[in-house]
DNA sequence: GCAATAGTGTCTGTAAGACAGTATATT
DNA sequence: AATATACTGTCTTACAGACACTATTGC
């Protein structure tokens, strides 16, 4: 492992872009709340964003997609490209230096390294069940943890602007296309997907309107069955009419919530 | 000029970041017509969207303004990021050599040139008036002209799909932002400014409905003067309220054309 | 008066948003 | 019966979209 941490310090630009990243905003919902996966590099106090260095063999895409796949496991997530940011990320030996030599404090890391250059980075976000998910460090033996969206810690340069822009982004994007597949369980009641809608737009949503545009958009089908909550009315339950949610998440649809 | 070239082909990292590039689809409107300005290098029979690299002392929006200006001559263009591409833009000897050797016949391009790697461009969109530009090539004496946008010509890699990326966006973006500061003279006329949207969106935009929810916005005020335009009715004169205007871009508004 | 363009008002349908009462399940 | 949650329908209002007539200007 310390080799290969040296082999990137040494050698990065052999394997990957050298000024050019992915920035992943994975944020996590869990009953009625959402967060968001963030790291702390050991010799900081400071957290940041999951950054991605993008393989020459890849697309920027799959560098997004292996480097959330690092911290969740999970493959196939909803990924969607929001926006890319210059110099947010600019590393610098007093900041780095200590981080890597916890790991290899051979390594030297003069000030023409790769790894301190001006990195350009193409932000994705994606959404995810964050109990499914034990978040997992990398290389560097970092913590790596949900934080709830509204308690965001000190993050490491402009990465909190980063996570809201994120969000503001995802909050756009749920009027145009279909969320949920990857955050409900298979079979679902009206009243999960609602709540994961009022959480992820942290405003009440009248649940008769919500209820009748989430049905009349045909991505969800009823079925002749009911979940046991215990001491109250069976609520009914529903599942995603795949191709129709596939159609509008390439096709976009219209609602506004 | 051949010196800066050939410094450029050499010694290009030390100025610019090496896999990172912004791409720029620059609109141009006049007289209902939308047009797009591309350049073809002078070695090769198809064109190209400007890409711009990006200076290691600039942000990507200082690389994109001040590709465009080289192109247009113009400032301070309103500029969008719209979208990030992968691996759209890779350039091999094959196709490099012969453009840089009508330069510099003696620089070598070897196949590890920094300008033959895989880069990633960072999209950008922007509208001006085109007849008040004279399309400028810059160290490479291309042709640069306007295309009729329904009528592009063959173009290298995949720009043809990055062009109409653009114009997705575009034609989303006008919903929520106003435009036609840039691209109507200071006083201007309904009939004018709904002509605009009508080009842009390329479908008719019923004129009461377009002027009614044009006004309530608030970003148009009418003047007490009309404009003499001949054997017709006078139209009346509107100028932009620049301050609504301004708000408008920065927090948007909603509106459906 | 004629030709060409500019400007204005009304109707209809749809959908968003507000709102309250009934139904079901368990104890 | 009591409690907690689930489900459903109506009314109002706003706006999008369709549509036709009047006004101005120069010839």
């Amino acid at each position: 492992m310390a080799i290969e941490i040296r082999e990137i310090i040494l050698n990065g630009p052999n394997y990957f872009l050298r000024n050019a990243s992915v920035i992943n905003v994975i944020f996590g919902y869990h009953e009625k709340l959402l967060k968001v996966l963030l790291q702390r590099p050991d010799g900081t106090d400071k957290w940041l964003l999951p950054i991605g260095y993008i393989k020459r063999i890849e697309t920027i895409e799959e560098a997004a997609s292996r480097t959330i796949e690092a911290r969740t496991k999970l493959k196939n997530l909803y990924l969607k490209q929001f926006k890319s940011f210059g110099k947010q990320t600019i590393w610098n030996e007093h900041l780095l230096s200590p981080i890597l030599n916890r790991w290899d404090s051979d390594s030297k890391l003069d000030s023409t390294n790769w790894l301190l250059d001006y990195f350009v980075s193409i932000g994705y976000y994606t959404l995810t069940e964050f109990s499914k998910v034990e978040p997992s460090g990398e290389y560097l033996n970092e913590e790596c943890k949900w934080w709830k969206i509204n308690n965001i810690p000190e993050m490491m340069f402009d990465h909190r602007n980063i996570i809201s822009e994120a969000l503001k982004s995802l909050r756009i994007d749920i009027n145009h296309f279909p969320i949920g597949i990857e955050l409900l369980p298979q079979k679902f009641t009206l009243p999960e997907i609602h709540c994961l809608y009022e959480t992820i737009l942290d405003r009440k949503l009248d649940y008769r309107n919500f209820s009748k545009k989430l049905i009349k958009t045909g991505i969800i089908i009823k079925l002749d069955e009911k979940r046991n909550i215990g001491a109250h009315r069976s609520p009914d339950l529903y599942i995603f009419n795949k191709e129709n949610y596939q159609n509008k998440l390439d096709e976009g649809l219209v609602m506004t919530f």
